[in-house]
DNA sequence: ACCTGAACACCGTTCAAGT
DNA sequence: ACCTGAACACCGTTCAAGT
């Protein structure tokens, strides 16, 4: 049967990279989390290479032998932020709550990172989110949409989701949880706006 | 007759605060106008106080006695741009067509300058485009939608407009045309898909 | 192999000192 | 009034040196 299937729940990464029964190794997997502290409570802006090194009590040249470069670091926070995304089962609902709530799902776990989606946004070649956008692709195939069709939704999509991260979610630290959840709501009306359009152009094509 | 607005073209900003006859003096606009020549270049990342005071041949003391810092600066610069955007006349065409046509223009002033809209976005407090939205405001009003209706309208393009310009267009230095006038293209479909389902929210609501 | 911490080349911003 | 340039407090990144 297919349910809903988020992927994994916290600091996952990759493979491991050192034998984590070791005492005294500090793996990847503890500074991802330790830079997700940070940038819940400081922003992307607010990490920094020896603030990180801090929290995990090591130098910084410590940091600096398990991650390459602070680029890489956000990649692996990135990787680890979109497998909490959830994904909707494929039998229930019709397409348009089906893309709804997996859009909401993305916006709901990007937003708790403050300028997260701003720096995802600009390094969109490393930092895609293939399963979300294969997801959303097959999702609009199924619903007959055709090549094209498909292409001009995800786009528009895909930039409405980004700006309303971008833009509606103050990037710096913002302690009023009463303004997130406003700007929630006006994203999920603003996307049945979207998905209404995309309807319309669906019947266009048909 | 009403017919295209544009405001003013190139760099103007403000009124004067020196006299521009006098010999040596270093004036706001000369600032902007050398910030603009950079951002155009190398993004606003590569925007450097020291650069700027390098090219302005002045030391770096001297840019800061006229602008007190960086954010200040790139107001100046925003507010700038806002005024190369180009009204569309109220008599010509439906509410869709204008507000087509006002947010192409709203693309195209920023897209010229990568990361601009990435940085008005993370500072909407301060860099709102007053002008632009209240004529989309009007707009709406005048296309018989209620005040609610207007608002979720206004937020769901503004996102997307937001979302294109910080992630469509490459933030880096992009010499490539080609690929802009691609993503103009799909914004512009884009746009049509948004302003589809707005409007079918329009029907709704009568 | 893993970690330390000084060092390098940058930032934005300030400010005493000059003209 | 306007400008200079050194100085401060930060960055990200590197790398010889230790264990």
């Amino acid at each position: 049967m297919p349910t809903a299937t988020s992927r994994q729940p916290a600091p996952t990464v990759s493979a491991e990279p050192t034998d984590p029964s070791v005492r005294g190794v500090m793996t990847e997997d503890m500074i991802v989390g330790a830079a997700f502290e940070i940038i819940e409570e400081c922003g992307v802006d607010g990490l920094t290479m020896r603030l990180l090194s801090a929290r995990l009590d090591v130098a910084l040249g410590a940091t600096y032998h398990r991650v390459p470069n602070k680029h890489a670091l956000l990649v692996l926070v990135a990787k680890d932020l979109y497998s909490r995304v959830e994904f909707p089962a494929t039998d229930v609902g019709d397409w348009k709550s089906q893309v709804h709530s997996l859009l909401l799902s993305v916006v709901d776990v990007l937003s708790g990172y403050p300028g997260m989606a701003a720096y995802i946004s600009r390094h969109m070649d490393d930092m895609a989110p293939v399963d979300v956008a294969e997801t959303l692709q097959r999702t609009l195939l199924d619903a007959s949409f055709d090549q094209e069709g498909v292409e001009t939704a995800l786009a528009t999509l895909f930039f409405y989701v980004a700006g309303t991260l971008v833009g509606g979610f103050t990037t710096d630290t913002s302690p009023l949880d009463a303004s997130r959840d406003r700007v929630r709501d006006q994203f999920a009306r603003g996307l049945d706006v979207v998905l209404c359009g995309v309807e319309v152009e669906l019947q266009d094509e048909r």
